[in-house]
Parts: structure tokens; C-alpha cells; sequence
DNA sequence: TAAATAGTGTCTCTCAGACAGTATGGG
DNA sequence: CCCATACTGTCTGAGAGACACTATTTA
């Protein structure tokens, strides 16, 4: 750095601009009751108290490192999870979202084992896992309806190509569970034996040579080879457009 | 809007607040030689003065209705552009990414046809249309050289299974070109005949009936039948992995 | 008519969909 | 042994890759 650049910076008053506010918002996804749901929170404070929202906050520009950090740090609030799967959806800002300003906002949707869920989940604030399509014909805080349709729209894409949903399983799961994990987001029906060959040669899964107790015959338990990365593609699409939204 | 809440917003002070800064960035790509080149900006200012930089500043809230109107600004204040393809590509925030404190930018990019460039080209500041693997051994400002990789990256991914590079082509333009640029996303030699059928079979383009002149035969010029739009996807991929990146 | 580029016919191989069949448990 | 659910065998059709072939222009 040169001299002639600290002395810039050294005279540089960065709240001199009146920026715009900026928050991250967060659409925590689980599977319960055969149904996707996405935690919502009744909001405490102006604007919009008394509304549901999608959990989120401002930016904590003296605690959180980077955006991810702010995520990390929301959800870990809300359901104690620590390592979800943890996606940016897109950012939205404007003048006319929220009454307090120009708001700008990093939206995010986590997905979560609903058995991962800790106790810590029962905060003092007022919040509820909600169907998500019942979370959408709520009247949601500012402009979270959209913000949230976002999210489901792009984790109900990802499940045509990509083997995302299977973050919302457990560590163990069977290839009927997943497979109806698909069905849910996708909105269809899939065929049995198109679904298996395709999960299975795309080498994300082991056997783990247990099984599922069940009153009928028991389900070989599968577990995760990988992690599943953001941008881990199968070969091969499913032909079915999401229903979702 | 009740009492209450008009009296909590009457005393908000959104400046009270220290937020990070609001930045957008834009990659803006276009096909010239035969290579695809994104346009650069040499530093005024301090920081990173006299390096080579994405184009891009400051949300301006009292002009800007939102962040897609900045980035619209901003492109069309470099390159007279009015009408680009322009998607959100992700949003950085951090405290080590600017000298001047925590700064949060959201990255787009702009598809531009290069003949649809004005003569407001050639801008007061030093700018360059520089081929994208030479920007990328540039010592470039801040983390742009992060943010060009993802958008060049998101770009190279999408002409796998995507109809976005046509918005790379001016409004005519021949298969033989379109196949072209598909190619030099990919960086992989693409069979003609799969490529016309796939881009046929799409139904987003119509022949013109006018013909390329050539010293050769000419070729059919085609028109798009309908806009580009983000989501659209093709039945099929390409299954060659993009080498950009 | 040669050269060069535009564009096509058609075979093959892969893989998703369909669906009937087999396997394995509990009552 | 019956039922329900887990899982497999195998046919078929659609579509991508390969590549040789034809078409159309100028020099």
C-alpha cells in the first residue's frame, strides 16, 4: 500500500454515504408430515409485528465475517443446527420493500434434518414450521412471499438434475424415502426403477448393510459418499417440470 | 398503517446504523475474435487506483429504484447498452474484501451483442475489452478476480443446457455462428448435426429467408422467436464439462 | 470444376419410462 | 399362506453422437 492510498483511506469516512440497509433472510426447509415446510417467525418488532417472516436479520458488520456468516449465525439461532446444507438464492434491494429504507437483502435457503432439529428450537420468539404452500397464502412481512417462492422455486428446480434434496435426510435414509422426498418437491410422481438406477450410478450413495425395521419387508439404509456441492449435477434430467409454483 | 407503527418509523434513523457498503459489479461479455471478452475499467480512485477492474459502484438509493436499475445504470453509462441480458450472479460480502471497511457487491452479468456497442464506448475512463482468460491473469482490483470466475463460470454452465449464449449474437445471426459461440463457452468442439437438432428442436428460433453473404455458401440467417428468460432450459444437456474455469 | 463451407441422412448407443415380475418381511 | 412393501429384469422409444453424404456458392 502506498503512503498516498492510507492517507485516502485514513480520511475515508465510509458512514459519510447513506447506504442501504442490508440483511440476510433465510428459507429453512425440512420435510415433515410427508410435506415440505419452511420455518416462519411472527415478528416482535415495527415494521410489519404481529406478521410472519422468514427468519432473518440485519448484517453484523462487527461479528459476521461475510454474508455466509450472517446465515450461519441466524440459523444456528433459530433451530441449533450448525451444518446445514446453506445456499444463496439471490439478492433483492429496493427503495419500496421496507418502510425504514432502501433495504437491501442476501436471501439464503438452508435444508435441514427435521430430527436434527435441538431443543434450542423452542426460542422465546414465536416460531412455526409451516407447509409451504400454506406458508405462501399467508401475508407475510415486506416482501417475503416473493422472497420465499424464490427459494422453493430453486430447491424444486435443483431436484430435477441435481441431488440436493438428499440433504434434507438423515445421516441413514432409504431409497423410498428419498425418492419420496423427490416426488414432494418435484409435485409427481416418479417411476420406481428410473429413479434407483439413476441415484445409483451417479455414486453419491452406500449401502450401509443395515436395514429399516418395518411391518413389511425392511428397506436397505443408505448413506451420503460426498458431500453434496452446490453445483453437483447428474447426468440426466427429470423430465418433469416442478409443480411447485 | 397503525399509530404505533407510523411513530416507530417517524423515529428510525437508518443511518444510525453502521451497514456495510453496496456495491454492484458487473461482468459484461461479449464475442469478439472469435473468444469471449469481458469489459474492464482501469482504477481513478483509490483504492486498487490504476488497477484493472469489473466495471461497477455504489448503490445510489436516492436514484436507483433497485439493484437491477444499478446495474442497468452502470452498463449503460460504459457501454451505451440499453436492452442487455442481465442476471444476478451472486452476492459477496465481507470485511476483507475493501480496504474501506465491510463491503457487500452484487455481481451481475450483461450479455452484449459487440456490434450493439455506442460510440459512448469510448468513455472518459481507460477501458478495454479484455479475452476472459487473459482478465483473469491480470492482477485485477479487490476480488474481482473471484467475481469474474463465477460469472464466467455461471455463463460456461448454462450453455450447457440453456439458450443464453443467443444473447451473445445480434439479431440475425446463422446456426453456424450460434454453434460457435456454444463452443467457445464450452471449449469443446460441439457435433453440428446434434446442435442444429437440439437448437431446432427448441423452437427459439425462426429462419429470416435473407442469407449470410459469403464467398462460400451462404448460410440461413435465423431471428429468435422469443426472449431469452432466465429459467429457460433445454430438453437435453450437453455432456461436455465447461474447461472455462 | 475445384474448393470450401452449409446443411442432411441415417446408424448406433445410451438411458429414461413402463410395467410386470420376484424377494422378504410380519401377521 | 396372504398381504404389503422393497426391489429387479427387461422391453421400448427418444434422442445425442458419429460421420459420411449432399448442396450451394465463388473463383
Amino acid at each position: 500500500m502506498t503512503d498516498e492510498e492510507r492517507k485516502f483511506l485514513d480520511a475515508y469516512d465510509a458512514s459519510a454515504f447513506a447506504g442501504p440497509l442490508a440483511t440476510v433472510d433465510m428459507a429453512i426447509f425440512c420435510i415433515r408430515e410427508d410435506a415440505l415446510h419452511v420455518l416462519l417467525i411472527k415478528r416482535g418488532n415495527h415494521p410489519d409485528k404481529g406478521r410472519w417472516a422468514l427468519p432473518g436479520g440485519f448484517v453484523d458488520t462487527s461479528r459476521d465475517a461475510d454474508t455466509h456468516a450472517t446465515a450461519l449465525r441466524k440459523l444456528s439461532e433459530k433451530t441449533g443446527v450448525k451444518t446445514p446444507y446453506l445456499e444463496q438464492v439471490v439478492t433483492v434491494g429496493g427503495a419500496d420493500r421496507d418502510p425504514r429504507g432502501w433495504a437491501l437483502t442476501v436471501l439464503y435457503f438452508a435444508l435441514i434434518d427435521h430430527a436434527a432439529l435441538s431443543p434450542a428450537n423452542e426460542n422465546v420468539e414465536e416460531a412455526e414450521w409451516v407447509e409451504v404452500h400454506e406458508a405462501l397464502e399467508r401475508e407475510l412481512a415486506f416482501d417475503h412471499r416473493e422472497l420465499l417462492t424464490r427459494a422453493a422455486r430453486r430447491l424444486a428446480y435443483k431436484a430435477r438434475y441435481s441431488a440436493l434434496p438428499l440433504r434434507l435426510l438423515p445421516a441413514e435414509f432409504t431409497l423410498v424415502e428419498t425418492q419420496r422426498v423427490f416426488e414432494i418437491l418435484l409435485g409427481a410422481r416418479l417411476e420406481k426403477k428410473s429413479f434407483r438406477r439413476r441415484i445409483l450410478a451417479a455414486d453419491i450413495v452406500e449401502e450401509t448393510g443395515q436395514t429399516r425395521p418395518s411391518a413389511r419387508r425392511p428397506a436397505q439404509l443408505y448413506r451420503l459418499t460426498r458431500e453434496i456441492e452446490e453445483d453437483f449435477a447428474f447426468p440426466g434430467l427429470i423430465h418433469t417440470k416442478p409443480a411447485l409454483l
